[in-house]
DNA sequence: TGGCAATGTCAACAAGGCTGACATAAAACT
DNA sequence: AGTTTTATGTCAGCCTTGTTGACATTGCCA
């Protein structure tokens, strides 16, 4: 497993995939890709006055319901200052819920209000469509390389969380 | 090829790859990894009090000697007041050299001086090291997988550059 | 009761986007 | 030759989103 899937026939064969010619083709995809990525959501945020911060707080929030301020704020790896700030608005606007915790009540446990799924939904609208595009020209196999590549690269705290919040919703 | 390579034995089997879920775990895939993607440049860039906007131009123009301002703000997307905030530090630190076009003497050609060099290679490095990892763990056949939904991922005019920029360098 | 945890908030700062306006030099066009 | 367009640079100001540091409140827990 550590020299990958495809077993026996490579070593300085196959290797070449490893080129720094091929891993910086690697690097400007991503760049060029994340572009991609966020371009959609962000045409739909700029008309609410939103940013992408907004985005990723509705993001998470709608896929943990009820998660806390501090679960979110591991997630998103930012200080609790920067969040804060996109939460307050969200919910003055009322697109977020906050609501004390039953068990601990020092929590606060966070829930998209109607009106945030709404939004919510416009925006995972786009984005999935643009993924599911991507994913639709390149196959079932490269999007399973794909997301190995994609997990590979991630921080070892980070590739946990993932996987945390990935496993359950098969 | 609409359909995906892999041929025949899919269509409501393997679409199976195109559910909300999936897409969902592939857009987060997308956020963590890009962290993850960025964080080792990132603490290079932060102890010569650079941000992420210099390596950017650092990594384009090392990678097109002698490209022009035009050139430059066309691949990186922004605006030439904010292209030039960074250019301006970069010059002014001698990390790169603009010279007048010969052929055009409106145009600014940019370099990389050598100490330019010296730092591009050591994001590089860094950036090159995870990717390589990344690959390596993954295979070739993931990586190529990767790079082709990424490709599928961009917007048009995004991945007519990349292509173009790519194409070359075998 | 004292200490720690979860949260919120104020203030200040920095990076890096953006717009708009204006200046200069050189090329290109008529 | 004169006008317009192009390439670049720059000033000023604004916004979002990240940061640090300090401080307050509330509630859990030993």
């Amino acid at each position: 497993m550590a020299d990958g899937p495809g077993g026996g026939a490579q070593r300085g064969e196959t290797l070449l995939f490893l080129t720094d010619e091929q891993l910086r083709k690697g690097i400007e995809a991503m760049f060029f890709a994340y572009k991609g990525f966020t371009a959609d959501p962000d045409r739909i945020l700029e008309t609410r006055g939103y940013g992408r911060a907004h985005h990723r707080a509705i993001h998470f929030i709608h896929r943990s319901h009820g998660t806390t301020v501090n679960n979110l704020l591991a997630i998103l790896g930012v200080t609790k200052q920067s969040l804060n700030r996109v939460l307050r608005t969200l919910i003055k606007d009322g697109l977020v819920e906050s609501r004390v915790g039953t068990r601990d009540k020092r929590e606060r446990h966070l829930y998209l209000t109607e009106t945030g799924q709404i939004l919510e939904q416009e925006l995972s609208d786009a984005q999935r469509a643009r993924m599911r595009d991507a994913f639709r020209v390149a196959g079932p196999e490269a999007v399973a390389g794909f997301r190995t590549v994609l997990e590979a690269m991630m921080d070892g705290e980070m590739r946990r969380r993932y996987l945390r919040l990935t496993e359950g919703g098969q």
